[in-house]
DNA sequence: AGGTGTGAAATCGTTCACAGCC
DNA sequence: GGCTGTGAACGATTTCACACCT
């Protein structure tokens, strides 16, 4: 089935709520108490939970336990992924110890650095390895992603050692550089200046 | 004159480009050029530059340092821009050393945080207010975007603690939380873990 | 020939409006 | 009466196709 970027982003949203809505006891929703919550559209709501099947009662709403495993069965992975890190300075160290991190659904399994102080610690419970050991490594620890978080100089040599394994599925950017990458590895970049330059964008009218 | 979003995200896009390619003496671009090096159409290159009057030359392309400023003129600030960062955690330090930030666009010009331990100390330059001080400094400094960097747990109340002044248009929010402000306010937010859910989501088809 | 600028067409995503069920 | 599910209308964005300039 072909979902659209933007419905699975509010999926994500979706399963947070309801996650908070389990915790609180809740144990029936609408489609407008969800668009009000998250700031979208009832239709909205319901056109995207619409597309995996007749979910809800009409006149009642949505049962929120049904609806959480419901959407959790959608985004559910079809194993762990074991994701690397490469690039571990500041950024990389926030992402290591996000909250996000403690999902059952993903797991970050090994950092890669260039340098010499870094590379044979551990780091928050993740070893370093040296970059030039990393086309080894994804191989051996059977990694499918990596994250960047390299200054942008290097984003694109560490991209083309990394994927140079093949194994590598997908990569989450955090460089502010744009990459090329080899056919069928999907990229996905978050980049930080350019949301703020958005926002500053949108201030001036 | 009104400029779609993923226009303006271009935009930025564009500016970095071209100043990398003026430090690399290169002086004419095509609209191909710039569709390849960043991974979108040539037409969605031309239409996007179109919108801000004529700047090529047909049959040549697009001069480097003529597009360049003409780029820097759309997106230029009508004033620089100060921004306050809530929650000096591992991310709010990680954001305040990013090289982003030696625009002279912008510039953080205050932290603000819970903690004793960091209230009163000075972050890479930059003090550290406490919290409840926050809608004083907020009008003193003349700040008039922040960035929110604080558990998911706290966001909205340092959302509504910082709004409260009245002098806050924008707020960039890090935090994996949907956050609700008074009208006018402008909410940007970038989400580590939706960003990495949508990449593993189109990894399994 | 080569490359821009741009209306028109195509595509994609959101919102409406209402039939159908509880 | 209230709320879902959904085709149809709408709106936004991308892509095409070609006239026009150098």
């Amino acid at each position: 089935m072909k979902v659209a970027e933007p419905t699975v982003e509010r999926l994500v949203q979706y399963r947070r709520l309801l996650e908070r809505l389990v915790q609180e006891d809740v144990s029936v929703v609408s489609s407008r108490d969800i668009g009000d919550m998250l700031g979208y559209k009832a239709s909205q709501v319901r056109k995207d939970l619409s597309y995996f099947g007749e979910i809800g009662k009409r006149g009642v709403g949505y049962g929120v336990e049904r609806l959480l495993s419901h959407v959790e069965d959608i985004l559910a992975p079809p194993k762990k992924w074991r994701i690397g890190l490469v690039g571990v300075g500041r950024l990389g160290e926030a992402i290591i110890d996000h909250r996000a991190f403690l999902s059952q659904d993903y797991e970050i399994v090994a950092l890669f650095d260039v340098s010499e102080k870094k590379i044979g610690k551990v780091f928050l419970g993740k070893p370093c390895f040296s970059l030039a050991d990393m086309p080894k490594k994804l191989s051996e620890l059977d990694i499918d992603v990596i994250m960047l978080t390299v200054p942008k100089e290097a984003a694109q040599s560490c991209v083309d050692i990394a994927t140079s394994s093949g194994v590598i599925r997908g990569i989450l950017n955090f460089s502010p550089s744009s990459i090329s990458v080899p056919e069928g590895v999907i990229v996905y970049s978050v980049d930080i200046s350019v949301e703020l330059e958005k926002l500053l964008f949108y201030l001036k009218h």
